[in-house]
DNA sequence: CGGAATCCTGTATGATACTG
DNA sequence: CAGTATCATACAGGATTCCG
């Protein structure tokens, strides 16, 4: 009895807030970037993670901190020095994050077809 | 030459426009829903994704739909019946799918953890 | 049943400027 | 360098109502 209590189906179940946390656009990006080049300083992660502003970098940083997938490291020298790097469970993603973004990057032209084809259908003559 | 033009970090590659349409907490858990359940009418759907609105069931399936990943099968009947079910593209999401959520599940509790930690760390006393 | 249309409010996010 | 603070706005998304 009380079987499939976790289900993200469900919307009073914890999970839900962690799927929320990692279905986020700048999430996956900055965690895919940490699990493909290790450790990363704040201006390296935003000059690999390309679009993200400022402060998107930040506040996603600090969440992702927060919720124990990433680790941030401060090294009092000057100039201010600082590291992220995925923590154990962070790291934990990385099969998720990489086959996600492969399927991402190996479907991208299936996408487009697909894409043009409804829009070409239904209206959208833009 | 010209290696790695397809990457998810670069903005002005295409295959972030496939990461913005996945990485949002709706369309994961109707993709879910569909991968787990097989064939959904509207309303199932709606009663299945716990917790999301008409509005938002409604425009998530579009986009899906938009893109390829989802089909929606109309049977002119009185009252209407609409079947939504997974492409062959969508249901090669699946095994990404299903780990995702599956992870999610699965580490709520190591989340939930490092959540407390963190807000009693730094200020938060809320 | 399966939506579409409208209204309305909160939040997300970019741009900009400032700081230890 | 690695942020924080502020502003201004667009858009997300809920509630409600109506329709074939």
């Amino acid at each position: 009895m009380v079987a499939n209590t976790v289900d993200v189906l469900n919307d009073r179940c914890p999970s839900r807030q962690v799927i929320a946390l990692i279905a986020d656009k700048w999430s996956i990006l900055v965690l895919y970037a940490l699990s493909r080049e290790g450790t990363l300083r704040y201006g390296q992660l935003q000059r690999t993670v390309r679009g993200i502003s400022q402060k998107m970098l930040t506040q996603t940083l600090r969440e992702l901190e927060r919720n124990g997938l990433v680790s941030r490291m401060v090294y009092e020298v000057v100039p201010p020095q600082v590291e992220y790097e995925l923590t154990d469970l962070g790291k934990s993603l990385r099969r998720v994050l990489s086959e996600l973004c492969g399927w991402a990057q190996g479907n991208l032209e299936q996408v487009a077809r697909a894409r043009e084809l409804y829009d070409l259908e239904k209206g959208n003559p833009t």
